[in-house]
This record gives C-alpha cells, structure tokens and sequence, in this order.
DNA sequence: CTAACTAAACCTA
DNA sequence: TAGGTTTAGTTAG
C-alpha cells in the first residue's frame, strides 16, 4: 500500500524569541496543522481540507504561546520528533494502533484540567472510558461535568484522545471539534456509534 | 451569573 | 418503572 501521507513542510516559525516551531502534516483526512514549544506538543488541531485552512487554525495557538512569552525557550533541546510525529499520525489514519509517544506542553491549563487531560492521555487506543469514571480516576468523583468542561480545553486532539471518553449512558457526549470528527476518530479504533 | 463534551440521587405518580 | 427535578464540579467570558 502506497504511503498517502507525507508531512509537507516543516518550517522555523517564529519572531518572538524563537521559541515556537510548527507542522503541517497531510493525512488521507486532511491538512493537520500543529506547533510545539521546548515542553513539548502545544496544539495538534482536526484536519481541515486546504494548507491555507490549516494554516490558518495554528495561528490562533502561536499567538497564544506569543503572548503567554517569557516561559518558553532553549527549543534546541529537540524535544519534538516531527519526524516520529508524522509516522504516528500517519499510522493513527490507516486504522493503526497508535501509542503516542510524544510529549505535551501542559502550559495554560489549570490543575484540575492538566489531572483530567493526563488522565485521558493514559486510555488506550480502541477503549472508552465515561465522563463519570474520569472524574473518579482524578479523585472528583462527582465533577462528571466539570470533566466535560475539561476534556473540553484540550488542545492536542489524538495525543490526548478526549475522544475516547463519552456517556455514561452509552450515548457519545459532546465534542468541542464536531461529532462527526469524535464518530470518525472512534471509527478508525473500530467503535461504531 | 451562565453555559458547557455529565450523571446520580431524589422525587412523583 | 418511567419520567421529571435537583445537585455536584470547574471555568471562561
């Protein structure tokens, strides 16, 4: 089979301090935009159909990482892999068990969402867990919608696969991205809804 | 204050 | 048993 993705460009982005870099990788679902600190994976956005979309999307996130400034530096330690990256999403859109190994920048959460975005990160590919059980693995036992709000702010789709967790009811929940994308992503772990 | 990717405990008939 | 209401938790705007 023919290697239909391929990461188009990787460039040095940057005018602030040099201290963001980003991706733009095409997948058999489209232009996947990204962008990383020296802390690792900051934003990993839904593919959109056009490299000027994508570009468009990471904008956003670059000039969040700009204007949180200071904190990010030393991008030399080559935290990232893109390389690696790519094969992953690659793999991850064939229908591939993907464990992503790449590491995130967890700056501009709160404590409660960085315990329930780390919580997610840990469900393992082709598994869902509830809202409720999230909210137990954190010690909230009774903060199900508060998760909701969590899993809500994530901003690095599939690394954190927030899409894995749904209702209690066996019903899907919500997704910030759009259910078609959450129906999808769940769809190529071989979960039907 | 409210709305948002929830869910369980309590009513009431 | 089914259906409606309340309550709990976090957070950005």
């Amino acid at each position: 089979m023919r290697d239909i993705c391929q990461q188009l460009f990787f460039p040095n982005s940057n005018s602030m301090g040099g201290n963001v870099e980003k991706a733009i990788i095409e997948t058999s679902d489209g232009f996947v935009a990204l962008c990383w600190t020296s802390l690792g994976l900051f934003s990993l956005k839904p593919p959109v159909p056009t490299l000027s979309d994508a570009e468009m999307q990471i904008r956003t996130d670059i000039d969040r990482l700009k204007r949180l400034g200071g904190r990010h530096h030393d991008l030399n330690r080559e935290i990232i892999n893109i390389k690696l990256l790519t094969k992953e999403i690659n793999d991850y859109f064939r229908g591939k068990p993907v464990k992503f190994s790449v590491a995130v920048d967890w700056t501009d959460y709160t404590d409660f969402q960085k315990k329930v975005l780390q919580v997610v990160k840990n469900i393992p590919w082709g598994q869902v867990v509830s809202y409720g059980q999230v909210a137990v693995r954190v010690g909230n036992p009774r903060a199900s919608r508060a998760v909701g709000g969590a899993v809500g702010s994530n901003r690095v789709l599939l690394v954190v696969p927030c899409h894995r967790v749904i209702a209690r009811n066996g019903t899907l929940g919500g997704f910030s991205s759009g259910l078609d994308w959450k129906r999808r992503f769940l769809g190529l772990e071989n979960i039907y809804f």
